[in-house]
DNA sequence: CGCGTTTGACCCGCGC
DNA sequence: GCGCGGGTCAAACGCG
């Protein structure tokens, strides 16, 4: 299991845009799980919902501990009320093949992330009881792709897999950055903006 | 009618 | 070469 990057984080945030606002559903403990080595990819989230907060104050709270000590002195001093994208240092790109996954503890099969998705396939996994349902980004030319299944062992949580990054932004999100003055800890939220989608692409 | 879902078939890589 | 498992395709169907 390896650190994430900016770039990884820049594409959980661009492929999970409303993870606590869109969705009507908040997380919290944005966290990487450490111990899971059982995971074959090389990026993996841990975000537990707190179905009782609101959907106006969401926070993804391990911004901060997911950049490696190596590059810690990249972080700005501050980021109050900043666009996250302005925030963060230069992006290293992201190859095409990037994967990222999720594991969310949540009722709602296919999470809202912002995103427009397409369901192309359904298969019954093996050691699985649950089936693992694919999804395509709808967008013309985005060739992004998600899996979505049930854990196996906590069918609570469901785990979601994205692969490639979008090559448009997401419908209406903009994130923002604050950090904490108690703990120093940079929280990231995201609201709607009202508009058409733009089509640019990132950074 | 357009778009999304369902679902069986098909393809491909991998291990034996 | 064969079987298995994972991923994708595409026709049929449903819904607004």
């Amino acid at each position: 299991m390896e650190l994430l990057d900016y770039g990884v984080v820049a594409a959980a945030m661009t492929n999970f845009p409303s993870l606590g606002s869109g969705g009507g559903y908040s997380a919290q403990n944005f966290q990487m799980d450490y111990e899971d080595s059982s995971f074959d990819l090389s990026d993996y989230f841990l975000a537990d919902v707190d179905p009782a907060a609101t959907p106006a104050q969401p926070e993804l709270a391990a911004a901060v501990p997911m950049v490696p000590s190596s590059e810690q002195n990249l972080v700005p001093p501050a980021v109050t009320g900043n666009n996250i994208r302005d925030a963060l240092p230069p992006l290293p790109r992201m190859e095409e093949g990037s994967r990222i996954a999720f594991r969310t503890q949540t009722d709602e099969e296919n999470l809202d992330d912002g995103f427009k998705w397409r369901k192309y396939g359904k298969k019954s996994v093996k050691n699985s009881p649950n089936p693992r349902n694919y999804y395509r980004c709808s967008t013309e030319g985005c060739l992004v792709k998600k899996r979505v299944e049930r854990d196996n062992e906590d069918p609570s949580y469901v785990i979601t897999t994205y692969e490639g990054i979008h090559n448009h932004s997401s419908p209406g999100v903009v994130y923002y950055a604050t950090q904490d003055s108690v703990s120093g800890r940079f929280h990231l939220s995201g609201s709607q903006v009202q508009g058409p989608c733009s089509t640019s692409n990132r950074f």
